[in-house]
DNA sequence: GCATTAACCACCG
DNA sequence: CGGTGGTTAATGC
């Protein structure tokens, strides 16, 4: 993990932010508020965008590439709760509590990553209706997928846990502009499901034997995601 | 029985 | 070359 960073210009993040909803949902003035104190940079694949028991200082967003939100026993062994892709946006719980971050942010593929300050974020809360809206629908949709989540993993079997880690990726609400073709090893599927790599990799060609998937080096794309949504469902 | 760990090797970038 | 994927064997619950 390094903390090298790569900051975005202006007129590039001012584009970021433009093509985020719940930023063309402000008032004109909240939208300057956010562009003149919201940074963006490029990350490099591993690196740690944001650490664990460091103070929320940011809300973040992923624009491009792929982050993971998991924390690390002093063993070295990881725990990831969650993956992020793009059109993502998460933290809000921290910065809300100004407590410290819960987890270790880690960039899993070169990414984009926009950055609202804390006390920004805070501000709108306060004076923007829209953004009001749009927190409570964010909190609200992720709890939702929390719970599905302890469900998947206490009932379902392994090959319908990895279909329904991926489909969750896919989340229209969370996750607006995902594209179908998802830059991930099958080693990071593993600990976002908690399963080995091994057992992943077997059922990542179980599923794709059934035409859900097409498996490429690095890659997953999704060819039914209807169907991924609904696989092992039934067996609740 | 089934998943996990460890190990091996081929392949990709 | 390091990272990734496909596979097998040994181990454990």
């Amino acid at each position: 993990m390094s903390d090298v960073s790569n900051i975005v210009s202006p007129a590039e993040r001012e584009a970021l932010f433009r093509a985020c909803a719940w930023f063309r949902a402000l008032a004109p003035a909240h939208q300057a508020l956010v562009l003149g104190a919201a940074r963006a940079e490029r990350v490099p694949d591993g690196a740690c965008v944001a650490r664990r028991n460091a103070p929320a200082d940011f809300w973040l967003g992923v624009h491009t590439g792929l982050l993971k939100l998991a924390i690390y026993n002093e063993s070295g062994r990881s725990c990831t709760f969650s993956g992020v892709p793009p059109g993502g946006w998460f933290g809000e719980g921290s910065v809300i509590k100004r407590e410290l971050r819960k987890y270790d942010v880690v960039a899993i593929q070169p990414s984009l990553v926009m950055q609202v300050p804390a006390h920004t974020f805070h501000e709108l809360l306060a004076s923007s209706l829209p953004f009001s809206r749009f927190v409570i629908d964010q909190l609200n949709n992720r709890m939702g997928e929390f719970i599905a989540s302890i469900q998947n993993h206490r009932l379902l079997d392994p090959d319908a846990r990895v279909a329904q880690s991926l489909a969750q990726l896919f989340n229209p609400n969370l996750y607006p502009s995902t594209d179908l073709a998802l830059p991930i090893s099958q080693e990071e599927l593993g600990y976002l499901t908690g399963l080995s790599r091994q057992r992943v990799n077997q059922a990542l060609q179980s599923l794709a034997d059934q035409g859900m998937l097409a498996l490429a080096y690095n890659q997953i794309r999704v060819l039914d995601l209807e169907r991924l949504r609904r696989h092992g469902l039934d067996q609740l």
